[in-house]
DNA sequence: CTATGCCTTCGAGCGCGCTCGAAGGCAAAA
DNA sequence: TTTTGCCTTCGAGCGCGCTCGAAGGCATAG
């Protein structure tokens, strides 16, 4: 992970195919059988990131975590839980910003819990304006693909004769179709 | 527009309600009626994108803009297209370098079709995973919200009683059930 | 004649989220 | 005993996509 838009990352976290994401997500899933303590490497795999993001996290102040003898980080169940969230939130577009309040909630105690449910809710629109969004544009790709040709296979070169001009702006039909009636 | 991650700040482009990027798309579905030329400022409104980033794009490579006899920049309907759909695929988070990699096929002519077609095809894929994530994190979103509470409003100090264990882990049941059969 | 306002170019700076490298500690393996 | 390997802290650096400011040009308004 190194680049630079949340979104950027984000999709790049995805991996090129998905199934790495998905072993990913089916490793987070699995809540209930975590070990008492872990190494920064074992919580690296679980969570698909790196050590070098684990300790940033710390340092950000996102989660505490306990050393041995030998200065070791010890992450016990907690932390790793509280882990497991973040990256989910990081994930789904969350700022560090925004989990660093959140974070400041959490540990405030009980009674920002309504503070808390702000900050989810807020997200939750935010997650979905971001697929409202998402799902626009992926009509408008799709449509321009069935535009160009509607195969990447081999008879593409029947559309030569289209590509005149150079066919650079989607077409707005499909805009008009995949916009909602809001 | 101006913080980090792609994702960030294309949420940030949606503003804060939605109404405003729902007011820029419908400026941008009426392609067919573009004037014969704008300037900077017309195609910075059309597209709510500063001036800066209009240079921007330009300095990068992405559109040419001709020059009136004062130096100002001209943007004539092709341009402006060209620029629309730049900035849909920004928007949909491609990056900077894919969109200059798209570009300069289409400037190489015709024959490049099938190559462009493939870059579409992956942008495609790359929107639905992105979909399909952000559907998973709003599920396990709205689970947290509901089980925190179900409201927002007033009745949620009924819940400091659940609060005990700080609850910065996701449950992992909705997971469980958001996890698409692939 | 000034002043306002929008434009130009150029290069530097910013905010975010990592990401990396240096310098060193401890422990089990060879 | 040396080597291997994974860990530590600290601070600097990077990649991306803007974003801004300085310094100046031209034109219309007052």
């Amino acid at each position: 992970m190194a680049t630079d838009d949340l979104m950027t990352r984000a999709l790049e976290a995805l991996g090129d195919d998905g199934p790495l994401s998905v072993e990913a997500i089916h490793r987070l899933a699995d809540l209930a059988d975590l070990p008492e303590t872990m190494t920064i490497a074992e919580v690296a795999d679980l969570l698909d990131i790196s050590p070098h993001t684990l300790r940033y996290y710390e340092r950000a102040g996102l989660v505490e975590v306990a050393r041995d003898g030998n200065g070791h980080r010890v992450y016990d169940a907690e932390a790793v839980r509280r882990l497991v969230f973040l990256t989910r939130m990081r994930l789904s577009g969350m700022s560090m910003r925004d989990l660093q309040h959140y974070i400041s909630l959490v540990d405030a105690g009980g009674h920002t819990v309504p503070e808390r449910l702000d900050v989810l809710v807020e997200h939750r629109d935010t997650i979905r304006r971001r697929i409202r969004e998402l799902t626009l544009s992926l009509t408008a790709v799709e449509y321009k693909i069935t535009t160009y040709g509607g195969s990447t296979g081999p008879d593409v070169q029947a559309f030569g004769t289209t590509t005149g001009t150079d066919r650079t702006a989607l077409p707005d039909e499909p805009l008009r179709r995949a916009l909602p009636a809001e």
